[in-house]
DNA sequence: GCTTAAGATAACTGTATGCGGATATACGCA
DNA sequence: TGCGTATATCCGCATACAGTTATCTTAAGC
């Protein structure tokens, strides 16, 4: 494993490590979306949402698609999906687990 | 998705966002290994390691077990090496398709 | 009990980054 | 050309966190 491969993997995790662009991912989960409907989606200021969008998209998590005024956003990397899924799976476990330690 | 859950997800992704934590994460992906070598192998400092590892297990991703003086660690969530798995795919993935743009 | 080794923790520093407000740019429309 | 709307960018602030050094805790061996 290089120190770059690392370097470079850390950064796709990092991208996905702000509750607020978790959030705007998961609103793309079902397709595309304009930048204005995505701040009313997510209840953040358009200066902050416009910025974590661009984020996203220089990572390649998402892509951007310019038609008149508006800019639609939409998921790049399908593997986000099951990324997601993945987290979600292990967190529900770890989150059983502690349930069923508490009920002892 | 709730407030609750977006952060908890983030966490997870944050805790895999440093080079050295995947470093660290990396060299026990075949079997625990004592802090001492996980220092030798990492090439940090013993304090840095050491709070990274406990991050980690304070996550949920590594498991600690101490034998008398020393303390190994290894993975405690198996779905780490699919997670690594998946970005490495998707990161390799946009390399190739950058390199096809290049050589056009 | 004293020494020594392995790990953990504390305090501090620099850097990165999320956020909000104001401003700038791009575009459509009259 | 001038206006309004949709995004992007700039600036300043506050916070989080990685890294280092020094110190503390724990446990083995004599």
């Amino acid at each position: 494993m290089t120190d770059a491969a690392l370097t470079q993997i850390a950064r796709r995790f990092a991208v996905l490590s702000e509750p607020m662009r978790l959030r705007l991912v998961h609103g793309l989960f079902e397709g595309e979306m304009s930048v204005n409907a995505l701040v009313a989606f997510s209840g953040g200021t358009q200066a902050n949402v416009s910025r974590h969008l661009q984020q996203l998209a220089n990572d390649g998590v998402l892509k951007r698609r310019k038609e008149g005024l508006q800019v639609f956003y939409s998921i790049a990397d399908p593997s986000i999906f099951k990324l997601c899924e993945l987290v979600c799976g292990s967190l529900e476990k770890q989150a059983a687990k502690k349930a069923a330690a508490f009920g002892r």
